[in-house]
DNA sequence: TTGACAAATAGACATTCGTCGATATGATTA
DNA sequence: TAATCATATCGACGAATGTCTATTTGTCAA
């Protein structure tokens, strides 16, 4: 049963959550910047298909990955924006007085 | 026993870990930009004393508090700092292509 | 020094999480 | 159509996690 959350709203417990495990940021960072299938992923990786299908799931549903697919295969890669607007957001919630955020706020505006 | 992590050296997953639950985002928001007692959060929050404790002994090892103790009390509070240099970090490793990334990194500079 | 207070630790418990092998589903090819 | 390939789902299992109550440790005050 896929979690059917507003991926428009950023929640931060949630964005920690998907981030929060070793195997989801190796693939958060096998498919940056590029395109992969899951095929392609577990080679790269030492766990098995159905585990990295799984996490999959998880960055999908945090919004932290896009996926698209193509005949038998499904394409999966980093929604490299995501990743910027959470950590924007959290910046914002829990740094307000650094000037590191005051920067991040202005480049995120609109 | 306390995680002897090197605080200096910034670990993206255990940053998450760190963040990856309700109650301690919670803490992380009451002690931002202000210096609070255990006896202070505790009051302002929904779970017993134990549970705060054991909280801000994670948030500790994560080097996302600091820790002052004054007699019998100790005055915990957010560590702003820490917590945009692991943002700042997370943007680098996962949106390397982003411009908002591009504006947090020369914003990092030393 | 004794009693009260603040915070940390210990131990127990239920729940969540990451992983696997087996299997189902869906798409291509022979 | 049948066989094959890519991916998702299921069910099980052990490990990690969040919470509690009870207790310990350390500090101040009467």
């Amino acid at each position: 049963m896929t979690k059917h959350t507003d991926l428009n709203l950023i929640d931060a417990v949630a964005f920690a959550k998907a981030m929060a495990d070793q195997t989801r940021q190796q693939i958060m960072k096998l498919c940056c910047c590029t395109r992969l299938t899951v095929s392609e992923i577990t080679e790269k990786m030492a766990v098995s298909q159905p585990t990295v299908s799984h996490h999959l799931a998880i960055l999908r549903d945090a919004g932290l990955v896009t996926m698209e697919p193509e005949g038998r295969e499904t394409y999966y890669s980093l929604n490299q924006e995501r990743v910027t607007a959470c950590c924007g957001q959290i910046m914002l919630i829990f740094a307000p007085e650094e000037k590191v955020t005051e920067t991040v706020s202005r480049a995120l505006m609109p």
